[in-house]
Parts: C-alpha cells; sequence; structure tokens
DNA sequence: GACGCTTGCGCAATCGTTTGCTCAAGTTTC
DNA sequence: GAAACTTGAGCAAACGATTGCGCAAGCGTC
C-alpha cells in the first residue's frame, strides 16, 4: 500500500479512502491511484485490515463430519449465504468428539472470526460459554442448548417423526419398527418420541422389541434392519430416525432379498438430496436445510451488526416427502408433496 | 496481552516469550504469566500474530460443490491433515463457475491463506496466475494445467476407465455402455478414452451410439441411462464415469423395472463410500481419496515451509472395488478386492 | 578489583491497514 | 477585506502481536 502511494504520488491515507470508497477524493487522484493499484497488482491485507477494524469477514462453522450429506448440505448452504454477504467460511468437523469441539472453537476465536455456526455433537457446553464470553455472536443448531444464552434453530423433531410415523400408519402398517438415533441427542431422542406419539395417538401399542439402536451413520441402518428383520412376528414398515440409516435399512432389506416397498414400507427423516436416487427414491420427513442454512447466517451475522435482541430458540417445520419407499405413493394425503 | 503483562507485572515480551516458549524465562515469571492469563481468559489474537509473523496458519480449498460426496470426501480428508498440522481450512464453492473461482482465489489470497487446494472447474487460468503471482502455494487437484508451475494431483483415469471397462469386458459383457462426463474436463475426456482403450485391446468395436454424455451427477447419470435403454439393440453393461451418475443410472435401471446386475451390470468411478451401501452395492474404479488429500496438504506445506522443488503432476493410481452392480462379484481377478 | 561472559528480561520498531485530527487553500458572508 | 466556513488531503496514532537489540545483574577469572 505504502507503494502504491508513492507510485501514485499521493498518501497511503488517500488510498486507504480510494480503495474503501470512504471519502471523497479528486478524480485525477483516485485514477492515479487505481493505475497505480493495477500495475503493482496490489491486494489489500485482510490481516491488518481485521485487526483495525476489528472484524474478518469470516464465520466458523463446526459439524460432526462434512462428508455425511445432511451436514454437506447444511454447510453447502452456510457456505452460500456466506458469498451473499462477502463472508468466508473456515469448516471444521469435530467428530462427535468434544475435546475436538473444543479445540475448534478455541482456533476459531483465536482467528477472531465474526461469528461461529455450531453443530454441537454431545452435551458440552464449556466449549459454547468460552466463545459466547468472548462476546462472539453463536447460533447453535440442531440442539437446544439449556440455560445457555444463544440463539439455536431446531426442526419440530417430535412432530415430524409423528407425522413420518402417522404417514405408514395411514398406509394400514401396524407393526412398524424404529431406527432410532444415539440417544445422547435430544434431536434422536424427540423423533423416537414422535414415533411413540403416533402409535398413541391411533391408539396402537409399540412393542419395544420394534426399538431398535443407530448411530444415524448408514452401518448402523444396516446393522438395525436385521434385528428387526428377524424378528419372530415380524414387521411390516420402519421409520429411521434419520436418511443416512434408511438408505443403510434399505440396503439391509434388499441384502435379504426382500423388496420395497412391497415387503417393507420405509420413511426416512432429514430430506437429503440423495434420497432422490435410492433405490427405491426415499420417502421422508424433510428438514428445510436451505432455510435452516440462510437463518443460521442471518442471525449470526444480525448480531455482528450490533443486533441486541434476546436470544431464543428458532424452531422450524418440516414436511413430509413422499417417494415410493413408503409404498403408499398413490394416495393422497394432506399437506403432502408427491414427487415422481 | 497488555493487561496480562500489567497484571503478572512483567513486559509484553516476557508474555509473548511464555506463550510461544520461544527463550528461557525463569519459572516464577512463568507461573504467574499463566495465572495471568487464565484469570484474564486471555486469548492471543492471530490477526496481529499473523500480521507480524506473516502466517495465517489457514489454507483455502476450493471445490465446485461441497455437497457433492466425492468433493466432501475430500475436503474432509484435507480437512483432517490441516487440524493435524493445527491448520484451519477456509471452504469455498465455486459451482464450476469461473467468475466465482476467480473472486474466491482473489478473496483468499487477500486473506492470506498460506496455501490454497484448488479443485479447478473449467480452463480458467487466470486465476491460478495471480495466485503463484503473489507467491502463495497452490495445488490443483484432478486436473493437470498445462504450462502452470504449479503441483498437481491427479489419477491415471485413462488407466482407470480402461481397466473398468475391461473388468466388464471380462464378465462377458459386448455391449457396454459408456455414461460419460462433461467434455471440458480432461478428466471426464480420459476416462472416455480409456472406456474406448479396453475396447481396442480386447479387438472389440465400440458402436458411438453407447457412448452418452453426461454431466457427473445424480440427474445425467439418470437420462443418459434412459436413452441407452431405448437403444433398439441394447447395451448389457454399463460403464458409468463416476459414482454420482452411477446412482443416477441405478436408479434408471430400477425405474425401468430391470435389475442390476442380472439385467445390467453396472461399473462406476471414484470411490465415494456411499457406493458400499447403494442398491446394490457399486463395483467402482476408487480413487485414493484420503491419500490425494493427505499429499495436497504436505505439498502445499512443504512449500509453505519454504520448499523450493520443482512444481510437478503427482499421478495416483486407482484401485477396482468389486462389489454387486457389475455381477462378477464371485469372480477372482488379480489386483481387484473384493467386498462383502 | 577490573574485566569479560552469561543470564534474564525489557524497549521499541515493525507488520499493513484505518481513521481522528489537523491544516492549507479556496469560498462565502457581511 | 477579514472572519467564518467548506473542501480535500496528509500526519500519526492506533490495532495486538513478534523480535532484534541492548542493558543490568550475577558470576568466574586472573
Amino acid at each position: 500500500m505504502k507503494d502504491v502511494a508513492e507510485l501514485a504520488d499521493v498518501s497511503v491515507t488517500t488510498v486507504s479512502h480510494v480503495l474503501n470508497k470512504t471519502r471523497y477524493v479528486d478524480r485525477s487522484l483516485v485514477r492515479r491511484v487505481e493505475t497505480a493499484v493495477k500495475s503493482l497488482g496490489y491486494q489489500p491485507n485482510a490481516l491488518a485490515r481485521g485487526l483495525r477494524r476489528k472484524e474478518t469477514r469470516m464465520l466458523g462453522m463446526v459439524v460432526p463430519d462434512n462428508s455425511n450429506p445432511y451436514f454437506a448440505e447444511l454447510a453447502r448452504s452456510i457456505e452460500d449465504a456466506c458469498f451473499e454477504c462477502d463472508y468466508n467460511m473456515i469448516l471444521c468437523n469435530s467428530d462427535e468428539d468434544p475435546t475436538k469441539e473444543r479445540a475448534y472453537l478455541s482456533l476459531l476465536v483465536e482467528k477472531r472470526v465474526d461469528g461461529i455456526v455450531f453443530v454441537a455433537s454431545g452435551n458440552d457446553r464449556s466449549g459454547v460459554q468460552a466463545v459466547l464470553q468472548q462476546k462472539i455472536p453463536l447460533v447453535v443448531l440442531d440442539r437446544e442448548l439449556k440455560d445457555t444464552k444463544c440463539d439455536s434453530i431446531v426442526v419440530d423433531n417430535r412432530a415430524g417423526a409423528s407425522r413420518a410415523t402417522q404417514h405408514l400408519i395411514d398406509g394400514n402398517h401396524r407393526r412398524i419398527g424404529c431406527v432410532g438415533g444415539p440417544i445422547n441427542l435430544v434431536a434422536a431422542r424427540d423423533r423416537l418420541q414422535g414415533y411413540q406419539d403416533a402409535f398413541t395417538k391411533a391408539r396402537l401399542r409399540v412393542d419395544p422389541k420394534w426399538i431398535q439402536p443407530g448411530d444415524f451413520h448408514i452401518e448402523g441402518g444396516y446393522t438395525a434392519v436385521q434385528r428387526l428383520l428377524d424378528l419372530p412376528n415380524p414387521i411390516t414398515a420402519i421409520f429411521a430416525a434419520n436418511d443416512l440409516m434408511a438408505i443403510g435399512v434399505l440396503r439391509g432389506i434388499g441384502a435379504r432379498g426382500l423388496r420395497v416397498p412391497e415387503d417393507i414400507a420405509v420413511v426416512g427423516f432429514d430430506g437429503i438430496s440423495l434420497g432422490k436416487y435410492t433405490q427405491p427414491p426415499l420417502t421422508t420427513m424433510a428438514q428445510p436445510i436451505r432455510e435452516i442454512g440462510k437463518l443460521a447466517t442471518e442471525l449470526v451475522l444480525s448480531r455482528v451488526n450490533g443486533e441486541r435482541k434476546e436470544p431464543r430458540i428458532h424452531r422450524l417445520e418440516t414436511s413430509l416427502v413422499v417417494r415410493i419407499s413408503c409404498g403408499t405413493a398413490t394416495q393422497k394425503r394432506a399437506g403432502a408433496k408427491r414427487e415422481t
């Protein structure tokens, strides 16, 4: 920048003002500066600027694993929203490891990101507290941290799971298995609860053996479905607490030589885009992934810009996407989208 | 930091040296500094440090779309390698748009990342040139930029595609369709060439109608396979130039009521982890994704640390992963891994 | 006891920007 | 024509770390 100033024969102050259009500068000087910038191939140093301005135009995002399609799509939507606002996104994979989580949060604070989008995996709150203490805006996704003063965005897991299960019941299924998620996650517990709600509402009973624990990964769905298929009085449908496990379920059923939906109906949860092309296409309770990303970014950036609203929990609705795997695609249901 | 120094009653110099262990400091002072750091909740400012040290411990990565499983896994492997070395990764989605590519590269330069891992989508070289001109280490993935002085990592697409096709020929298929990628990508052209090589080597002819253009996305595979299935003299096997299209192919075949591998055999390319759980599991020519990520990071960081070797093209081998979709899983082949 | 070495620490410059303050020149106003 | 504004631009002090250099005290040597 000093070089630019020298070449254009003006002060660095003027160069700065020209670059930022932050005060009036004579046209001829502007031109001189601009040609100097071009000829030197000058690019401003964001570090120095950030140091002075106390902003970095970077957001941190920490997810358990960005190669999980759900988080991949979430990260993508956040990154898009960042790009819109000339922000960059630092991506961190926590592997659901509280130690890594804390390490990353601390690193992000050191890097002085303007805000953080955090998909918490465990129950550890110390890392988040440390961030908030530094007055860095943070929004938690997929999880409500009680007694913690920060925004969070969640979907109505319980209602969604209930409606998904309801859909199977409406399809005349009575013995419906559930492949649940890790019980330490509220999201998983809520979805399990929703599954049970649907039975209660329909005045049906659920056999505890129908409920199989999973891990929110494909493998978990694959192994869990084996146990369900081994049941003496086998189930006729399965609600998987997320799409990844649903994919494992589909594969597990296929490996047994059974067919979906003729032999077993399957419904998932999340609405990852891959579900459109599973074999058969997956009926699922979709989360509004792009909206979540957009809202998260807006929330963080509004606080970056001085917003002082009381933090709150934003609860979004899910929507049923009916495809083939549930076997009721021909049946019309209010509020459910059908896809080809 | 000034506060810490004051509280510990030492100079900022000493605080700095204690924090970085960069010179001997008396034990009692060290303790005073450490307690001061704790009690103030002090976290160093990476901006200031970076400004002075001229390093940010951040790498930039630009990919076409991080929700594409292949890039997701690639990004993941790079991020892992970064974490190992206490680096952070800024993730950018170019959408294969040269304008966005340039915008991101320029932003990364401004942010003064220490290095860049770049998955080029088009042929645009101006952005890369600008980066190299600023002496920022950059490694290009998946693509060799001719006459450009930077490292690149590619797999042997042609040989890989040839072996994949060969595998189908060995399975007694003679009429094998090919769902190719966007012809502006060398990777796509090479794989197409490899497909043809296999025929030449087997002294067979390939009917031009068997070759259908695709887009490296699921949809492209889905629509391309329709055209192949409509052929008057239908094909019995398909080589898809990447796994995503192979998934579309599987679904397209399924939608027709045909079965894989009984009616049509399918082989993909990339080795994304999802392939293990498609219906049926996908035989594929796998890229060593994790090695690519590791090597890319090593290459970049070695140059960050002053390495001055002549840039070169690193060519990695692919490996055939035989699963169910090719219909020859029972057949033993040298050099091919079989999975359960 | 003077000299030189070693040891342990602080001073102050520096990294590359932004920005409050100042100031000269030009323009009104009365 | 002098006082009071206005206008356009530069000076220099931050921002928060790192680091070359220097200094004082302690110690050994002759």
